[in-house]
DNA sequence: TAAGTGATTAGC
DNA sequence: CTAATCACTTAT
């Protein structure tokens, strides 16, 4: 299966988060195992909207979503889950796509084991130690894959889920008849 | 629908 | 330093 390379990041984040369904989410377990998951849902950010953590500039925390596209955005919140993000567009413009959801691909899991960000990373072992890992390198731990396209009538476009401001920009994304994603409308 | 949980950030 | 906030999940 071919790697997504990082020209793939390297466009808009609304766009790149819509391409970004159907294709496939790989992680190496410290056993050496690899999970891989089909992409059903995915939400974007930019530095525009006060919802993204660049909103307000450079900081500890932000800084990775000013790295360049292609970079592991992984952040830890409501003490006890993490979520992950890719770093889109150009370097210096914060801004990244939230993976939401995954189909899992690996043998003996619930199609719901990974519908929702911190099931996602609580599932595929997904911590803070993995922030600013470049998916695009070989030796990265983390990484994409091509998997199928997406028909435009298979995709939902719509508002994104647990945030508190810039609520009404319809910047989430989900495959229509997965089984995995977390939420629908 | 509410509570649990702790890092992060802005504001003194 | 303190306190509010938070891109979530699970069990009522």
């Amino acid at each position: 299966m071919a790697r997504i390379k990082r020209t793939f990041f390297q466009k808009p984040t609304l766009e790149t988060a819509r391409a970004l369904l159907g294709q496939i989410m790989c992680v190496r377990q410290s056993d050496g195992r690899v999970l891989k998951g089909k992409i059903v849902e995915t939400e974007a950010y930019t530095q525009d909207e006060p919802s993204c953590h660049a909103f307000c500039g450079v900081t500890k925390r932000s800084s990775t979503l000013y790295m360049r596209a292609g970079t592991l955005y992984v952040y830890f919140t409501y003490g006890m889950y993490h979520c992950a993000n890719v770093v889109t567009d150009k370097e210096g413009y914060g801004c990244a796509v939230l993976i939401r959801a995954l189909e899992p691909l690996w043998d003996d899991a619930n199609v719901k084991a990974a519908a929702g960000p911190g099931k996602l990373c609580r599932e595929l072992n997904i911590t803070r130690v993995l922030n600013q890992t470049d998916v695009c390198a070989k030796s990265a731990d983390v990484w994409f894959e091509h998997g199928q396209n997406v028909a435009d009538d298979n995709v939902v476009q719509t508002t994104r889920i647990g945030i508190k401001k810039a609520v009404e920009l319809p910047w989430r994304f989900y495959i229509k008849d997965s089984k995995s994603v977390s939420k629908r409308i």
